[in-house]
DNA sequence: GCGACAG
DNA sequence: ATCTTGTCGC
């Protein structure tokens, strides 16, 4: 089989193929000097997309590199299966870069997906970095209401696991889902999010990712084929 | 059987 | 994800 299934039972399979691979449990870098943001963007009609990576200095927060790729949707949007679809592009966008991130933070789950093998899961093992997911709402899992304050948080539960955290990052503002994906321990997933999220309710690296695909779709950038 | 269902 | 108006609040 392919690591880009053409069905769906194709692609059940590559998630079990891989999924033994992951590392769940690392701690992964405790103060790592740079992380990427990933985020997809779609054109009017999902027929076309714009993957994006934005690396980041970890202390400063600024945009140290960055890269885009365009392209179609590789699979339907399957719940569950997400990671195909969007996958090879955002593969690709992190080939165009210039560094090496330390950490990989993406938009989606990790390990809290119904086969343990989110996207973040995927995109660490294929990239064999460090990675976590950081999801805006819920997939799988049952949880309490954290506590209102930023850094409060409860654990997400799905059957008998923990498959990760719900997350508050600002004062009375709605959670995230944080998850591990690879070589990388929930604690440290969670301080890392946390410290990413100062100001807004979702991390800077995704938010800078986000900025980015769009202004590629809208045609804003100059330098933005694929 | 029916609803839920990352982005 | 994307399509959309107004609205509440810093």
């Amino acid at each position: 089989m392919s690591a880009q299934p053409t069905s769906v039972a194709e692609a059940l399979r590559v998630q079990d193929l891989l999924r033994p691979l992951a590392d769940l449990v690392g701690p992964g870098p405790v103060a790592p000097a740079t992380v990427a943001g990933l985020d997809v963007a779609y054109a009017e009609g999902g027929d076309r997309l714009a993957a994006a990576v934005t690396v980041l200095d970890t202390r400063t927060l600024r945009v140290v590199d960055q890269a885009v790729a365009t392209g179609r949707p590789a699979f339907d949007y399957v719940p569950g299966l997400f990671a195909f679809r969007e996958l090879p592009a955002l593969l690709a966008a992190l080939d165009r870069l210039t560094t090496r991130p330390e950490v990989l933070v993406c938009d989606g789950h990790g390990l809290a997906h119904p086969r343990r093998f989110g996207l973040a899961c995927h995109l660490g093992v294929r990239t064999d970095l460090p990675a976590i997911g950081v999801g805006k709402t819920p997939l799988v899992g049952v949880w309490e209401p954290p506590g209102e304050r930023r850094g409060a948080w409860s654990p997400l539960v799905d059957g008998t696991e923990t498959v990760g955290r719900v997350l508050r990052t600002q004062d009375g503002v709605k959670p995230v889902f944080v998850s591990v994906g690879h070589r990388m321990s929930l604690a440290n997933a969670t301080e890392l999010v946390l410290a990413l999220a100062s100001r807004y309710r979702l991390p800077e690296t995704t938010r800078t990712a986000d900025r980015l695909c769009r202004a590629t779709l809208t045609g804003a950038s100059p330098a933005a084929r694929g």
